[in-house]
DNA sequence: CTTGACCCCGTAGTGTGATACGGGATTATG
DNA sequence: CATAATCCCGTATCACACTACGGGGTCAAG
């Protein structure tokens, strides 16, 4: 047997519009449609959007995922996957690092604040004054 | 003398289009105009510009920026000035857990992923194949 | 056989922070 | 005085990942 569309979304604990999307930007192919046009998904499909999912976590984007997906249904060897993985851990590295310094020097600032008073002579609003800071 | 906002824009090393979205947004008051129509800033300006800036570097979206010039500006207490930094660093907490929470996941997977021979039995493609795994 | 749930499609809207475009008025430069 | 630079405005576009809307066809249950 196979899904409706309404059905896969259920299977899969996604969303109709969802997975439209999807097949719109190439990372679900596009299914059978019966005769009055409805689509009919193989058993896979739900995999196939858990998979989407489960990339997402990982951080990837639609479009990255759409590159994994392809690796995955068999055009490309294991050195590219790699790669992905690798110049996906170094966004995520670079993106940690500049997180880890925003936090550090907020963290600083509000430390410094005593929460009381008025605004007037508040550290974090005199750092974001700062004349000379760029 | 006060500035076009095209020398404030090169004064504050911003854009003439981005202040006039950072009006539109709220953030930089709307200043006077001239019998011509052109804006007239007045020399503190600049300032605020940089204000803006700042606080985005600390990872404020405009609109919490906005709160913090509101609160700049002379309404309020420095409690609500702390407690925007908390909650700003409270998100941050959070954003970073779930960044190393996926860094780490793709750093094991990208650890055993070989990178030689097919993608068939890559690690990473498997763990993102898992029947099991939400 | 009607009603409601489901499906189709294309298009528009969301939020974030700008950036670009096009047409028209004004001002500064040579 | 011509021309280049600057200013005005509203609207559109970008990336990202959806989500919503409107109008119409189809299908299953009572």
């Amino acid at each position: 047997m196979s899904y409706t569309i309404g059905q896969l979304a259920r299977a899969a604990d996604s969303d109709v519009e969802t997975i439209r999307y999807y097949e719109r930007r190439g990372l679900m192919p596009a299914p059978p449609r019966g005769a009055n046009g409805y689509r009919h998904y193989p058993a896979d499909a739900a995999d196939r959007l858990r998979f989407i999912r489960r990339a997402k976590r990982l951080g990837f984007t639609l479009a990255e995922t759409r590159d994994l997906l392809a690796l995955h249904d068999g055009a490309g060897a294991r050195a590219e996957v790699k790669a992905l993985a690798r110049s996906k851990l170094a966004d995520l590295d670079e993106r940690l690092a500049d997180l880890a310094r925003m936090r550090e020097a907020l963290a600083d600032l509000e430390a410094r604040c005593s929460g009381r008073g008025p605004v007037h002579g508040c550290p974090i609003i005199q750092a974001l004054s700062d004349q000379e800071a760029t």
